[in-house]
DNA sequence: TATAAATGATACCTTTTGGTATTATGTGAG
DNA sequence: CTCACATAATACCAAAAGGTATCATTTATA
């Protein structure tokens, strides 16, 4: 079994899952991603954090600013996860996992 | 916007997977899903609220006991919402849900 | 080199969460 | 009718989570 608990929890935030889809649209600096929210920058450097724990996004630094980026491949445990739960959904989370991997790389 | 937070918080706790997953294999009263954890009965049902309050599982009364059942359509809103994240994956997802929904009735 | 900008780290606070213990209520079986 | 059983409800507790404030560190740039 996977250690998807730091995923499951990343993602029950909704100021996360609204910063994952910032991040859907374009790589962030920390700053720029707090702009966006009522919150100090602090606060959503936390937020990052636990994303980033999550295997959800992954940072990269660039002289003093670093960049979020998503990281769509962390989504598959999740796909993993609810393929448990049906026969007939398995497959199609099946063939949807490999496409994704492949489309990934 | 969804009302999707109860739904991912539900999902955030481990314990809570795990009653997801048994009850995937049968219907269970609040003593018999108890009797698979190391916690009290009362702790388990809060669960089960929670559980109940994202829509993951539907509770049916019978004499003295209560039967929670899983609700699988209770899943397609998470779909939903890895969908926004990839185009790729969108079509893929949206015949997913739709098969989901067809097979569910 | 100073100085401002971007981030990192820490301490601290409040609310939520996961859990127990206890007591109350409803229901089936003698 | 009693009594045991399954659940409900409440109060309470410790730990985790979300947030602020403050200070330190690194890096551009005037």
């Amino acid at each position: 079994m996977t250690e998807q608990q730091p995923l499951f929890r990343a993602l029950a935030d909704p100021t996360r899952r609204d910063i994952l889809m910032m991040l859907h649209r374009s790589e962030m600096t920390i700053a720029q991603v707090a702009d966006n929210f009522d919150m100090t920058r602090a606060a959503v450097k936390k937020h990052l954090t636990v994303l980033s724990d999550g295997g959800l996004i992954t940072v990269r630094a660039q002289g003093r600013e670093k960049f979020n980026t998503l990281n769509p491949k962390a989504f598959t445990p999740i796909l993993d996860w609810l393929s448990y739960f049906d026969a007939f959904w398995d497959d199609r989370l099946t063939d949807l996992k490999s496409a994704i991997e492949k489309d990934i790389k």
